[in-house]
DNA sequence: CTGTTAGCGCATTCAG
DNA sequence: CTGAATGCGCTAACAG
């Protein structure tokens, strides 16, 4: 491989010294335009490329940023990180991976070694961990940067977070307006604060429409696959079926519709189902899901462009809301009369 | 923050130099066994970390390796991503992500930008991107090491592969034990290794029950479901319907078991449908769905393994191939009488 | 606005 | 087997 390009070999065939090119590199005030533009010209022509860790260990930064997940769902995942690595490309960041169990102390020891070990400019943190107690304590502790996606407490937080008991208050007025009346729903994993909220909007769903909480009606789940069927047999078994489900995420949801067919229900004519996240298999599944879309992937990258805000500009990252949207598909269908 | 442990500190608590510290380190020979003692309990107890960047910079070497992908499946990603990261863990080496359209003459430029700013010193190909056109060539002339999941090539490579052939094989012996003969095969995206195996293993299964191949029961694919359900109403249209459906992958397999739903074809009373992958969604799916699991998690640390023992003694990595394991679950069942 | 000097923390010579 | 000097490529502090 040929050599390097280094800085020093920008700076001679510029015309002017180191520092002057890093200061263009890095985007710094106190350069004349037109040196600027010769730097800039000189850095193309030589195809210069900073070198990462000269960089780092120079500058105390190690331009990396960690993902911090747990890993609720692959897709879910995989589309915030997709945002992740968008935003941290363009502005020349890295990305590291930090798999974690939220559970125990385990958690922020394994936090305290991967900064120490990779000296992480920031962190990401996804839910249930945003939650984790104790956690964002010792983050302040380690004056460490760190932002949330959909953290339960929003107060003196960055990240980005979503309006889920809107969402799911829309969902109901949906399932409402099709006529269903006695309407189920599968709580998430209670560390999630997701399932708090869309609990909420069920709730208030219910109210709006002028229907009185049926405590039989609501059943816990932790939003697996699983849970999903286990509390639609619950439901299912109950005297006075209800017409609609309305599981606090896709993969409970996709539970649901497996116990109904499997017990013969039909769906949407027997029972209406609908989920929320709008996971790929919600399309893929038989009948095909009604539930909310959360823009992950632009979740994902604005989480990222608040963090590396607060890290360039202390103070000034800020908690973003995005918007969501509803998705009719085919497992919500009229109530059945009787 | 604590002001950092340097390796400078270390040595002085030990008694020794920094070159010695340095030496057990990077477990390298030439220090006495209790020379290495007394500086590792030092190290421990002064929790020494070595400085990543400094590490990188002085020793020219990025402690990084790159997974390249394209998209494939999230699940396939998360899995073999799970592996990578066990395995860099395990051997204090960072992961880089980089997503990648393998078309175009656009792949290979990007990758030589990703190595050019991150210097990685050696990636990790998954397919199909293991078998694209120049690729392989090109990063044999930038000198940097590489290790491929399920190449279509083996020969003189180093990686990970499973007996893909000889699992479809088996699958076919699977329905045709099932009285199965009028078997359906639905092919995988053109530009994998794998749907050419699959569709050996097919033809090889045909073969082997005395069953003559049928065109019209081979249908093109690639691998999405919706593929998968274009692919089915082709076959659910013939005048003499396939008692059974192999799809090459389970995302197609899907769609033909919505396919098949969707037009009152119970499965798998009337259709056997069985896929291949074993992704999270085949044991969701109704009916949960037959398939050929591949340890995804495992061929990621063994593809890692290599590719870093490759790094660290050239010439030592080697092509590895892990077992399968056929997953019957509940969409075979016996051919219909008629 | 620009240049000079020093050193980040480590591995790598090459001596002992 | 072990140690002392040198520099990786860059940025920070200060000087001009």
């Amino acid at each position: 491989m040929a050599s390097r390009v280094r800085i020093e070999d920008v700076a001679e065939a510029a015309g002017v010294s180191m520092k002057t090119v890093s200061r263009v590199l890095n985007r710094e005030p106190n350069v004349r335009e037109d040196t600027r533009a010769r730097v800039q010209k000189a850095v193309d022509k030589l195809k210069y490329i900073p070198h990462f860790s000269a960089r780092s260990l120079a500058g105390n930064k190690s331009y990396l940023i960690a993902l911090i997940y747990n890993n609720p769902s692959a897709n879910y995942l995989m589309e915030v990180m997709g945002g992740v690595l968008a935003a941290c490309d363009a502005e020349q960041y890295g990305m590291l991976l930090c798999p974690l169990d939220p559970e125990g102390p385990r958690l922020i020891t394994a936090i305290e070694t991967l900064v120490a070990r990779s000296q992480p400019d920031g962190l990401i943190l996804t839910p249930p961990i945003t939650d984790a107690p104790g956690l964002l304590k010792r983050l302040a502790e380690l004056d460490i940067n760190y932002a949330s996606v959909s953290p339960k407490v929003q107060k003196k937080c960055i990240g980005v977070a979503m309006d889920e008991t809107q969402a799911a208050f829309d969902m109901m007025a949906h399932l409402v307006s099709l006529g269903h009346r006695r309407i189920a729903h599968i709580v998430g994993h209670p560390a999630h604060g997701a399932s708090g909220w869309r609990l909420t909007g069920y709730q208030q769903g219910l109210d709006r429409a002028g229907l009185k909480f049926d405590p039989s009606l609501v059943v816990q789940g932790e939003f697996s696959f699983d849970s999903g069927v286990r509390a639609a047999q619950k439901l299912f078994a109950l005297k006075k079926r209800p017409t609609a489900v309305f599981a606090a995420n896709d993969d409970m949801a996709a539970g649901v519709i497996h116990a109904a067919l499997e017990q013969g229900l039909r769906v949407p004519q027997d029972v209406s189902v609908c989920g929320f996240d709008d996971t790929p298999m919600s399309g893929q599944i038989f009948p095909s899901l009604t539930t909310v879309h959360q823009p992950t992937h632009e979740m994902g990258r604005l989480v990222t462009l608040e963090l590396l805000a607060s890290i360039q500009r202390p103070g000034s990252g800020r908690m973003l809301h995005v918007p969501y949207t509803l998705q009719v598909r085919k497992s919500t269908g009229p109530a059945p009369r009787n």
